[in-house]
RNA sequence: GGGCCCUUCGUCUAUCGGUUAGGACGCCAGGUUUUCAACCUGGAAAGAGGGGUUCGAUUCCCCUAGGGCCUGCCA
């Protein structure tokens, strides 16, 4: 194929098809996530669709909460698919007459190989350095015991190679003598992932499938199916791996947590998204990657071989970025709960510090859960409990006359329009007695905050109001 | 054991044979400053090892080492 046509089909720009194809036997985990979101952003970049089907051809193993946790975290992210979610199991029927089919066309094997026999089989020829191949391939089914469950088994082809040429990997050649016969059909008549893999995504019309390497081995047993059907392969896109923050694989010790344990530590999906498409993805130099960015710049050219180990400091300074971008009404939203959480009741005036507060701590915090300890200067009941190195200031001679002094120069109401005209307030009554700022911010800082974090004092006293905040001055003052 | 993939600062990455190897997170120092952050400036920090190819290799090839994936009637 021509150098050309082949970028033209690895960045096909008018009929991607896409899909996200998770087993539903847990959470929608931190890979499956940014998988998730490759294949969104290839397909919705180009104005192709994008599928989510459910692969849950092992019955024993699939879970509805699983199905419904997976969705959810799709939610959440803004990923949304075409169409209803296809549960592959409820293809059953059609992987059964391909698997048949298949069988027709000799290009399967009915395999009454199994248990035991099958486990010494497998060991003798990984012994002897060979290929697995059930004695089954060549015998005549008519000596088959009766009445016996039988298995169907793909007939790979013996010698040659299968290549996949990969827009990720490159052209990855596989000798035909370390792929075996795999079974498509179950003796129990259930299809396997294998075969219903190349069937769901053929009849689906999916154009690109981009998933983890762990895929990589086989996607060269379905091009084999691929091919003895006569239909096309899709064009392969295999993602490295996410590791531990060790390089060890991804474990839950290393974040290999479901998403919304990521939304309860207080990330944003933005901020998630903009962090996993940097995991493995480039586009120059560029960090900050919006999701419009992302679906005009992402690409599969730029997709990294070497697998990407997790960095939660990191995610953190990205998310950082978009919490300062949320909009004051957002931030109120998003914190509420969290704040809640940390036990504090939220009552009109309590929000309403908060609102006034948001444009000051949404870039104080890095995520939502840096909310309740950096709003926590709003909430304190009065009077305000301010010990040890909190009281200092207040102990200094002329302390609680300065606090006195603002607090009268503060009755003017005018002084309340913007928490720069408080501050130029302050910095006056400084040059009024002809004294440095470190006379008057340390002690009106003790009093309205009793030393917890908080924003420049023009902001805190903005916050906080007129009302709260001379009152919270004049409880120190005897 | 076999097949396949990978290897640039601690981490995420740029580089598509010629660069003082760049950026980001983190770290260190300084600045700003009324607290804590934020912010600004500066700094330390990398081509796994060994062979080739080439006038010239981080870049191309081979070997070694290390890591990963697969090797299921799991997906």
């Amino acid at each position: 194929m021509p150098t050309d046509e082949k970028d033209a089909r690895k960045n096909n720009t008018g009929e991607a098809v896409t899909r996200f194809a998770p087993s539903p036997t847990g959470f929608l985990h931190i890979g499956g996530a940014r998988t998730a979101l490759f294949n969104w952003l290839y397909a919705r970049g180009r104005g192709g669709q994008f599928h989510l089907r459910i692969e849950d051809t092992d019955r024993a193993r699939h879970s509805e909460d699983a199905v419904a946790a997976i969705i959810d975290g799709l939610a959440w992210l803004g990923l949304d698919w075409d169409g209803e979610p296809v549960s592959q199991y409820a293809r059953r029927d059609r992987h059964v007459e391909i698997a048949n089919q298949l069988l027709s066309d000799g290009k399967a094997y009915k395999c009454w190989l199994a248990g035991e026999d099958l486990n010494a089989a497998r060991e003798a020829a990984k012994t002897k350095g060979v290929r697995f191949e059930s004695p089954w391939r060549d015998r005549d089914p008519s000596d088959a015991p009766s009445g016996e469950p039988f298995a169907i088994r793909f007939r790979a082809p013996q010698d040659g190679e299968t290549v996949i040429d990969d827009a990720v990997q490159g052209a990855v050649r596989f000798p035909n003598a370390a792929l075996d016969d795999l079974i498509i059909l179950r003796s129990d008549g259930n299809p396997t992932y294998n075969l219903a893999v190349v069937v769901d995504d053929h009849d689906m019309g999916v154009t690109h499938v981009i998933r983890g390497d762990d895929h990589l081995n086989n996607a060269a047993r379905q091009k084999q199916i691929y091919d003895a059907l006569g239909w096309p392969a899709p064009q392969f896109a295999h993602v490295p791996l996410i590791h531990g923050s060790d390089g060890a694989k991804l474990s839950k010790r290393h974040g290999a947590l479901g998403v919304e344990a990521y939304r309860e530590m207080g990330f944003l999906p933005e901020g998630l998204a903009n962090y996993l498409i940097r995991l493995g993805w480039s586009h120059g130099d560029d960090e900050i990657i919006p999701r419009q960015k992302a679906l005009e710049w992402f690409d599969l050219d730029s997709i990294k071989k070497a697998p990407a180990r997790l960095d939660l400091e990191k995610l953190k300074s990205i998310n950082a970025h978009y919490m300062a971008q949320l909009s004051d009404e957002a931030f109120c939203d998003k914190a509420a709960a969290f704040i809640r959480d940390a036990g504090v009741d939220l009552d009109a005036e309590n929000k309403d510090r908060l609102k006034r507060a948001a444009p000051f701590l949404k870039s104080r915090c890095a995520t939502l859960a840096d909310a309740p300890a950096a709003a926590a200067f709003l909430f304190l009941a009065r009077p305000l409990a301010i010990e040890g190195k909190a009281a200092k200031p207040l102990a200094k001679d002329g302390a609680l006359d300065m606090l006195a002094a603002i607090d009268s120069a503060l009755q003017d109401e005018t002084r309340w329009q913007t928490p720069e005209s408080l501050d130029a307030a302050l910095k006056a009554l400084a040059e009024e007695k002809n004294v440095g700022f470190g006379a008057v911010g340390p002690p009106l800082r003790a009093a309205l905050t009793a030393g917890k974090p908080s924003p420049g004092l023009g902001e805190v006293l903005y916050s906080l109001g007129p009302d709260e905040a001379r009152a919270r001055i004049r409880d120190i003052i005897p």
